[in-house]
DNA sequence: GCATGTCAAGTTGTG
DNA sequence: CACAACTTGACATGC
Protein backbone atom coordinates (compact mmCIF):
# COMPACT_ATOMS: atom_id res chain seq x y z
CA UNK A 1 0.00 0.00 0.00
CA UNK A 2 1.06 3.61 -1.03
CA UNK A 3 0.13 6.65 1.03
CA UNK A 4 -0.38 9.74 -0.48
CA UNK A 5 0.37 13.71 0.63
CA UNK A 6 -2.14 16.06 -1.22
CA UNK A 7 -0.63 19.22 -2.34
CA UNK A 8 0.87 20.90 1.20
CA UNK A 9 3.43 20.95 3.90
CA UNK A 10 2.93 21.82 7.25
CA UNK A 11 6.46 21.29 8.99
CA UNK A 12 9.02 20.48 6.04
CA UNK A 13 9.98 23.73 4.05
CA UNK A 14 8.28 23.39 1.20
CA UNK A 15 5.73 26.49 -0.15
CA UNK A 16 4.08 27.01 -3.10
CA UNK A 17 2.99 31.15 -4.27
CA UNK A 18 0.27 32.32 -6.30
CA UNK A 19 -0.55 35.55 -7.67
CA UNK A 20 -4.25 36.99 -8.48
CA UNK A 21 -5.37 37.86 -12.28
CA UNK A 22 -6.41 41.17 -10.44
CA UNK A 23 -2.72 42.28 -9.14
CA UNK A 24 -1.43 41.02 -12.67
CA UNK A 25 -4.09 43.50 -14.02
CA UNK A 26 -2.55 45.98 -12.21
CA UNK A 27 0.92 45.70 -14.28
CA UNK A 28 2.18 45.78 -17.83
CA UNK A 29 1.98 42.84 -20.12
CA UNK A 30 6.18 42.35 -19.47
CA UNK A 31 6.33 42.74 -15.86
CA UNK A 32 3.53 40.47 -15.63
CA UNK A 33 5.00 37.83 -17.35
CA UNK A 34 8.44 38.27 -15.39
CA UNK A 35 6.12 38.16 -11.82
CA UNK A 36 4.62 34.89 -13.18
CA UNK A 37 8.01 33.84 -14.03
CA UNK A 38 9.87 33.93 -11.22
CA UNK A 39 6.26 32.40 -9.29
CA UNK A 40 6.62 29.82 -11.35
CA UNK A 41 10.07 28.87 -10.99
CA UNK A 42 9.75 29.23 -7.13
CA UNK A 43 6.69 26.62 -7.61
CA UNK A 44 9.05 24.16 -9.93
CA UNK A 45 11.68 24.46 -7.84
CA UNK A 46 9.60 23.58 -4.97
CA UNK A 47 8.01 20.62 -6.11
CA UNK A 48 10.99 19.25 -6.77
CA UNK A 49 11.72 20.15 -3.01
CA UNK A 50 8.36 18.40 -1.87
CA UNK A 51 9.53 15.20 -4.17
CA UNK A 52 12.76 14.93 -1.87
CA UNK A 53 10.62 15.48 1.24
CA UNK A 54 8.29 13.66 0.55
CA UNK A 55 10.51 10.30 -0.61
CA UNK A 56 12.35 11.16 2.83
CA UNK A 57 9.23 10.81 4.52
CA UNK A 58 8.77 7.46 2.77
CA UNK A 59 5.52 8.37 1.47
CA UNK A 60 4.30 7.01 -1.99
CA UNK A 61 2.38 9.09 -3.62
CA UNK A 62 1.97 13.23 -4.29
CA UNK A 63 -0.96 15.42 -5.52
CA UNK A 64 0.20 18.41 -7.02
CA UNK A 65 -1.66 21.94 -6.15
CA UNK A 66 -3.55 23.05 -9.85
CA UNK A 67 -2.28 26.46 -9.49
CA UNK A 68 1.44 25.28 -9.55
CA UNK A 69 1.54 27.76 -12.96
CA UNK A 70 -1.32 30.23 -11.16
CA UNK A 71 -3.93 31.79 -13.79
CA UNK A 72 -2.17 30.23 -16.51
CA UNK A 73 -5.52 29.11 -18.43
CA UNK A 74 -7.08 32.82 -17.15
CA UNK A 75 -8.90 34.96 -20.21
CA UNK A 76 -7.39 37.76 -19.64
CA UNK A 77 -3.54 37.21 -18.02
CA UNK A 78 -3.16 33.74 -19.05
CA UNK A 79 0.02 32.77 -20.42
CA UNK A 80 2.76 30.08 -21.74
CA UNK A 81 5.52 28.94 -20.46
CA UNK A 82 7.56 29.78 -23.60
CA UNK A 83 5.89 33.60 -22.71
CA UNK A 84 8.65 33.56 -19.42
CA UNK A 85 11.42 34.82 -19.05
CA UNK A 86 12.86 31.72 -17.50
CA UNK A 87 10.56 29.41 -19.08
CA UNK A 88 13.26 27.44 -20.44
CA UNK A 89 14.58 27.03 -16.83
CA UNK A 90 11.55 25.81 -15.55
CA UNK A 91 10.46 23.64 -18.29
CA UNK A 92 14.05 21.70 -17.80
CA UNK A 93 13.02 21.80 -13.70
CA UNK A 94 9.61 20.25 -14.60
CA UNK A 95 11.82 17.51 -16.49
CA UNK A 96 13.73 16.65 -13.49
CA UNK A 97 10.80 16.58 -11.50
CA UNK A 98 9.97 13.43 -13.67
CA UNK A 99 13.12 11.60 -13.52
CA UNK A 100 13.07 12.07 -9.97
CA UNK A 101 9.84 10.81 -9.57
CA UNK A 102 10.32 7.84 -11.31
CA UNK A 103 13.51 7.04 -9.61
CA UNK A 104 11.78 7.18 -6.46
CA UNK A 105 8.52 5.33 -7.70
CA UNK A 106 6.55 8.42 -6.17
CA UNK A 107 3.02 8.49 -8.07
CA UNK A 108 1.61 11.78 -8.85
CA UNK A 109 -1.71 13.12 -10.16
CA UNK A 110 -3.46 15.93 -10.27
CA UNK A 111 -7.19 16.64 -8.88
CA UNK A 112 -8.65 20.06 -10.56
CA UNK A 113 -11.15 21.73 -8.17
CA UNK A 114 -14.66 22.38 -8.45
CA UNK A 115 -14.84 24.70 -11.48
CA UNK A 116 -14.41 22.18 -13.51
CA UNK A 117 -17.38 20.69 -14.96
CA UNK A 118 -17.81 19.07 -17.52
CA UNK A 119 -21.28 17.50 -16.85
CA UNK A 120 -22.30 21.01 -17.24
CA UNK A 121 -25.28 22.55 -19.34
CA UNK A 122 -23.72 25.65 -19.84
CA UNK A 123 -21.31 25.27 -23.45
CA UNK A 124 -19.32 28.50 -21.25
CA UNK A 125 -18.16 26.49 -17.68
CA UNK A 126 -17.28 23.35 -20.39
CA UNK A 127 -15.41 25.14 -22.62
CA UNK A 128 -13.25 26.70 -19.44
CA UNK A 129 -13.06 23.11 -18.11
CA UNK A 130 -11.67 21.56 -20.80
CA UNK A 131 -8.95 24.24 -21.01
CA UNK A 132 -8.39 24.03 -16.98
CA UNK A 133 -7.73 20.27 -17.84
CA UNK A 134 -5.95 20.61 -21.22
CA UNK A 135 -3.11 22.49 -18.53
CA UNK A 136 -3.26 19.66 -15.89
CA UNK A 137 -2.85 17.63 -18.77
CA UNK A 138 0.44 19.51 -20.11
CA UNK A 139 1.38 19.66 -16.31
CA UNK A 140 0.95 15.87 -15.96
CA UNK A 141 2.72 14.97 -19.27
CA UNK A 142 5.53 17.40 -18.21
CA UNK A 143 6.31 15.70 -14.47
CA UNK A 144 4.44 11.95 -15.36
CA UNK A 145 1.65 12.16 -13.51
CA UNK A 146 -0.65 9.33 -14.66
CA UNK A 147 -4.15 10.67 -13.01
CA UNK A 148 -6.33 13.68 -13.43
CA UNK A 149 -9.50 12.95 -10.85
CA UNK A 150 -12.40 15.10 -11.36
CA UNK A 151 -15.85 14.87 -9.80
CA UNK A 152 -18.59 14.34 -12.07
CA UNK A 153 -20.35 18.08 -11.66
CA UNK A 154 -23.56 18.79 -10.76
CA UNK A 155 -27.19 17.00 -11.42
CA UNK A 156 -29.42 19.62 -12.55
CA UNK A 157 -32.21 17.28 -12.32
CA UNK A 158 -31.40 14.64 -13.93
CA UNK A 159 -28.47 12.71 -13.08
CA UNK A 160 -28.79 10.21 -16.28
CA UNK A 161 -28.62 13.52 -18.61
CA UNK A 162 -25.71 15.21 -16.73
CA UNK A 163 -23.32 11.77 -17.49
CA UNK A 164 -24.72 11.75 -20.76
CA UNK A 165 -23.51 15.38 -21.48
CA UNK A 166 -19.86 14.26 -19.83
CA UNK A 167 -20.10 11.33 -21.85
CA UNK A 168 -20.29 13.66 -25.35
CA UNK A 169 -17.56 15.84 -24.28
CA UNK A 170 -14.83 13.16 -23.62
CA UNK A 171 -14.11 13.23 -27.60
CA UNK A 172 -13.15 16.93 -27.25
CA UNK A 173 -10.37 16.08 -25.03
CA UNK A 174 -6.83 15.40 -26.20
CA UNK A 175 -5.42 12.23 -25.35
CA UNK A 176 -2.96 13.50 -22.58
CA UNK A 177 -6.27 14.45 -20.39
CA UNK A 178 -8.05 11.37 -22.09
CA UNK A 179 -6.05 8.72 -21.07
CA UNK A 180 -5.24 10.25 -16.92
CA UNK A 181 -8.86 10.80 -16.27
CA UNK A 182 -10.19 9.60 -13.33
CA UNK A 183 -14.10 9.88 -11.80
CA UNK A 184 -14.36 10.62 -8.03
CA UNK A 185 -17.87 9.68 -6.01
CA UNK A 186 -18.62 13.32 -4.40
CA UNK A 187 -20.43 13.93 -0.91
CA UNK A 188 -23.45 15.78 -2.23
CA UNK A 189 -24.90 14.17 -5.35
CA UNK A 190 -22.60 10.95 -7.22
CA UNK A 191 -22.01 8.09 -5.62
CA UNK A 192 -19.60 5.31 -6.44
CA UNK A 193 -23.21 3.49 -7.54
CA UNK A 194 -24.02 5.93 -10.03
CA UNK A 195 -20.58 6.25 -11.46
CA UNK A 196 -19.92 2.56 -11.78
CA UNK A 197 -21.61 1.32 -14.79
CA UNK A 198 -20.78 4.56 -16.57
CA UNK A 199 -16.76 4.47 -15.47
CA UNK A 200 -17.07 0.41 -16.81
CA UNK A 201 -18.54 1.53 -20.48
CA UNK A 202 -15.77 4.36 -20.64
CA UNK A 203 -13.01 2.58 -19.27
CA UNK A 204 -12.73 5.58 -16.68
CA UNK A 205 -11.28 4.55 -13.30
CA UNK A 206 -12.91 5.67 -10.33
CA UNK A 207 -10.86 7.03 -7.61
CA UNK A 208 -13.49 5.91 -4.15
CA UNK A 209 -13.43 8.49 -1.54
CA UNK A 210 -14.68 6.34 0.93
CA UNK A 211 -15.72 9.37 3.38
CA UNK A 212 -18.00 10.99 0.51
CA UNK A 213 -19.47 7.57 0.41
CA UNK A 214 -20.23 7.46 4.44
CA UNK A 215 -21.73 11.22 4.19
CA UNK A 216 -23.75 10.74 1.09
CA UNK A 217 -24.48 5.95 1.45
CA UNK A 218 -26.20 4.29 -1.42
CA UNK A 219 -26.41 0.75 0.09
CA UNK A 220 -22.60 -0.52 -1.06
CA UNK A 221 -20.80 -1.35 1.85
CA UNK A 222 -17.13 -0.25 2.10
CA UNK A 223 -16.04 -3.25 1.11
CA UNK A 224 -17.71 -3.61 -1.53
CA UNK A 225 -17.71 -0.27 -3.07
CA UNK A 226 -13.62 -0.52 -3.06
CA UNK A 227 -13.90 -3.82 -4.60
CA UNK A 228 -15.92 -2.50 -7.46
CA UNK A 229 -13.75 0.21 -8.11
CA UNK A 230 -10.60 -1.52 -7.78
CA UNK A 231 -12.47 -3.33 -10.90
CA UNK A 232 -12.00 -0.44 -12.96
CA UNK A 233 -8.50 0.13 -12.33
CA UNK A 234 -7.68 -3.24 -13.30
CA UNK A 235 -9.82 -3.12 -16.36
CA UNK A 236 -6.99 -0.96 -17.57
CA UNK A 237 -3.96 -2.65 -15.41
CA UNK A 238 -3.61 0.10 -13.17
CA UNK A 239 -2.97 0.49 -9.59
CA UNK A 240 -6.55 1.47 -7.59
CA UNK A 241 -6.22 5.13 -6.03
CA UNK A 242 -8.44 5.86 -2.81
CA UNK A 243 -9.16 8.98 -0.75
CA UNK A 244 -9.30 8.76 3.29
CA UNK A 245 -10.46 11.62 5.65
CA UNK A 246 -11.92 12.39 9.07
CA UNK A 247 -14.77 13.84 9.92
CA UNK A 248 -13.64 17.51 11.96
CA UNK A 249 -15.96 17.34 14.83
CA UNK A 250 -17.02 13.69 14.53
CA UNK A 251 -19.46 11.57 12.72
CA UNK A 252 -22.31 12.48 15.55
CA UNK A 253 -22.75 16.10 15.70
CA UNK A 254 -23.41 18.26 13.08
CA UNK A 255 -21.69 18.65 9.52
CA UNK A 256 -19.20 15.46 8.80
CA UNK A 257 -17.84 16.83 5.40
CA UNK A 258 -15.20 19.32 6.79
CA UNK A 259 -11.75 17.11 7.21
CA UNK A 260 -10.24 17.05 10.62
CA UNK A 261 -6.25 17.16 11.38
CA UNK A 262 -5.52 13.68 11.26
CA UNK A 263 -6.78 10.70 9.91
CA UNK A 264 -8.76 8.43 13.11
CA UNK A 265 -7.58 5.01 12.60
CA UNK A 266 -11.21 3.61 13.43
CA UNK A 267 -11.93 5.47 9.74
CA UNK A 268 -9.67 3.41 7.59
CA UNK A 269 -11.26 0.46 6.19
CA UNK A 270 -10.18 -2.62 7.71
CA UNK A 271 -10.47 -4.13 4.42
CA UNK A 272 -7.94 -1.43 2.75
CA UNK A 273 -5.23 -3.78 4.46
CA UNK A 274 -2.97 -5.41 2.50
CA UNK A 275 -4.27 -4.32 -0.84
CA UNK A 276 -2.52 -2.89 -3.59
CA UNK A 277 -3.41 0.46 -4.00
CA UNK A 278 -2.76 4.22 -3.57
CA UNK A 279 -4.56 5.92 -0.24
CA UNK A 280 -4.82 9.90 -0.78
CA UNK A 281 -4.55 11.20 3.31
CA UNK A 282 -6.61 14.13 2.87
CA UNK A 283 -6.03 15.87 6.22
CA UNK A 284 -5.27 19.59 7.35
CA UNK A 285 -2.30 18.38 9.44
CA UNK A 286 -0.97 17.17 5.96
CA UNK A 287 2.80 15.28 6.11
CA UNK A 288 2.08 14.93 9.71
CA UNK A 289 -1.22 13.10 9.26
CA UNK A 290 0.40 10.76 6.80
CA UNK A 291 2.96 9.88 8.73
CA UNK A 292 0.90 9.07 12.35
CA UNK A 293 -1.34 7.19 10.36
CA UNK A 294 1.08 4.92 8.71
CA UNK A 295 2.36 4.10 12.26
CA UNK A 296 -0.27 3.97 13.62
CA UNK A 297 -1.31 1.23 10.93
CA UNK A 298 2.02 -0.25 11.32
CA UNK A 299 1.53 -0.72 15.02
CA UNK A 300 -1.88 -2.42 14.33
CA UNK A 301 -1.16 -5.01 11.21
CA UNK A 302 -4.80 -6.46 12.16
CA UNK A 303 -6.95 -3.95 11.86
CA UNK A 304 -8.39 -0.63 13.49
CA UNK A 305 -11.80 -2.28 14.07
CA UNK A 306 -14.33 -0.78 11.94
C1' DG B 1 5.05 43.95 12.54
C1' DC B 2 0.43 42.11 12.68
C1' DA B 3 -4.48 41.66 11.61
C1' DT B 4 -7.70 41.60 8.03
C1' DG B 5 -9.93 41.20 3.58
C1' DT B 6 -9.51 39.43 -1.05
C1' DC B 7 -8.87 36.13 -4.58
C1' DA B 8 -11.26 33.40 -12.01
C1' DA B 9 -14.07 30.01 -12.38
C1' DG B 10 -19.66 26.21 -10.33
C1' DT B 11 -23.18 23.98 -7.88
C1' DT B 12 -25.82 22.83 -4.09
C1' DG B 13 -28.10 23.13 0.26
C1' DT B 14 -29.13 26.09 3.92
C1' DG B 15 -30.42 30.29 6.48
C1' DC C 1 -33.20 34.93 -2.29
C1' DA C 2 -28.57 35.63 -0.76
C1' DC C 3 -24.69 33.22 0.83
C1' DA C 4 -21.52 29.91 2.73
C1' DA C 5 -19.26 25.48 1.97
C1' DC C 6 -16.39 22.74 -0.65
C1' DT C 7 -10.32 23.81 0.63
C1' DT C 8 -6.57 26.88 1.76
C1' DG C 9 -3.13 29.68 1.69
C1' DA C 10 -0.62 33.73 -0.03
C1' DC C 11 -0.53 38.31 -0.79
C1' DA C 12 -1.88 43.20 -0.62
C1' DT C 13 -3.52 46.56 2.27
C1' DG C 14 -4.06 49.19 6.22
C1' DC C 15 -3.29 50.03 11.09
Amino acid sequence: MRFGLCCLFKKEPVSFRTTTAKRLLSLQRDRQLQNLSEICFHNASNLYLALEAVHRLNIGAFRIMSPLFPRMTHPDVGYRLEDLPDGKKIRQIMHEIRILARQYDIRLSFHPDQFVVLSSPHSQVVENSIRELEYQGMLAEAVGADVINIHAGGVYGDKFQALQRLNDVLPDLSVAVRKRLTLENDDVSYTPRDLLSFCERLSIPLVYDVHHHRCLPDGLSVDQATTLAGKSWRAVGREQYCHISSPRNGWQSGDPKPHADYIDPADFPACWLGREMTVDVEAKAKELAVIWLMAELKGRPDAPVP
